[in-house]
DNA sequence: GGACCTCCCTAACGGTCGTTAGTCTCTAAG
DNA sequence: CTTAGAGACTAACGACCGTTAGGGAGGTCC
């Protein structure tokens, strides 16, 4: 991919996630690109391709940043450490992130179908921690699955709308985890 | 508001939830209505009337959810109440509870404030119980309140992307409810 | 029985949409 | 010195956008 084709994707994927795919017209991405509407055809054979691209950067990075999760680790903390990553990639790349969790079902056909998969086994991967830490008896064995990692998924997928680059994101992670991990119950109560 | 007023609604809540704000035209809901496109304008003075009702629909929905939750109960109490409350406004009014969380932000101007402000004020609701519980030293004192407020906020923000009518509500905010209250780790770990 | 009111109609507005066609310029490789 | 490709241009396409103007049918109220 040409340089001036990346720099047209960047800044699709500010685009699309500050006004939405649909609300981003040809004409704004030519006017950020320093050009006329029609010359964004040479790099493009749609407006769709760009919402592809960045939707499928956003799917390669989540799943990236799970590959980095230690596989030796125990599953409580691969739980820990896939929370970071999560939010890590959110932080570091929020318009994909943006673009990845709201904006990809404006995908059409195959490629729409595509997204989903993917999105589906990086949620698979998500449940497998958990099903790994209830089976290993780190979690408890009466845990709930599905809820569990549903719960994760939520914190994980809602962080787009209020998460903002520059604070230490790895903390932030940390907390939820404490909270998920230890519950919110009082020393006392029984 | 006369009956096709709110019928006009119904169809906006529905195709808005369904193919976004943007993505809906005037002519898509003219035939949803069963008449022709400037025919609407009897019923409506702009497109954003009709996004403005939905959401302050959705609004009002989920503060009357909350109101519902019994002032003298326990703190922990609430907090399982009143999840139950917003998940089964989502459950109940799936397209109106995705336009408030979704597709508010087409709105414009003080709309928009107004909007964001029922929605700031229904997220300090759900921190005071939090508060109110970490005071009360129903939750534990060292929890992080507004950690906890913000899991539970993803939790019930992030459900309409998922939960669909028609199962039991309630038992899944109870599920929802025992993993953030009594947490995730196994008995044994220390 | 005339005056309103609700509801819907046709015709048309100016503007914007994503996209196509065809051409020019610059640069680097053979 | 020629050729090829990358990158951009102008002009224009048909379709659709939200909205406005103006009028007509059917019912209700004084």
């Amino acid at each position: 991919m040409s340089a001036r084709r990346a720099e047209l994707t960047r800044i699709a994927a500010r685009l699309f996630a500050e006004k939405g795919y649909q609300g981003t017209s040809l004409a704004d991405l030519a006017e950020e690109l320093g050009v006329q509407k029609p010359s964004l055809y040479h790099h493009i054979a749609s407006k769709e391709d760009l919402l592809w691209d960045v939707a499928s950067e956003g799917a390669a990075a989540f799943h990236a940043a799970l590959d980095a999760v230690p596989e030796r680790a125990p599953a409580v903390e691969k739980i820990r450490l896939a929370l970071r990553a999560h939010l890590a990639v959110v932080a570091g790349q929020l318009d994909v992130a943006t673009v990845f969790t709201r904006e990809w079902r404006h995908l059409e056909g195959e490629r729409r179908d595509g997204f989903v998969a993917e999105r589906r086994r990086y949620e698979e991967r998500i449940r497998d921690l958990f099903r790994e830490g209830v089976e290993g008896s780190e979690l408890r064995t009466d845990l709930d699955v599905a809820t569990a990692a549903l719960l994760f998924l939520s914190a994980a997928n809602w962080a787009y709308t209020w998460l903002r680059p520059g604070g230490d994101t790895d903390a932030l992670a940390d907390r939820f985890f404490a909270v998920l991990l230890d519950g919110m119950r009082g020393y006392a109560t029984p």
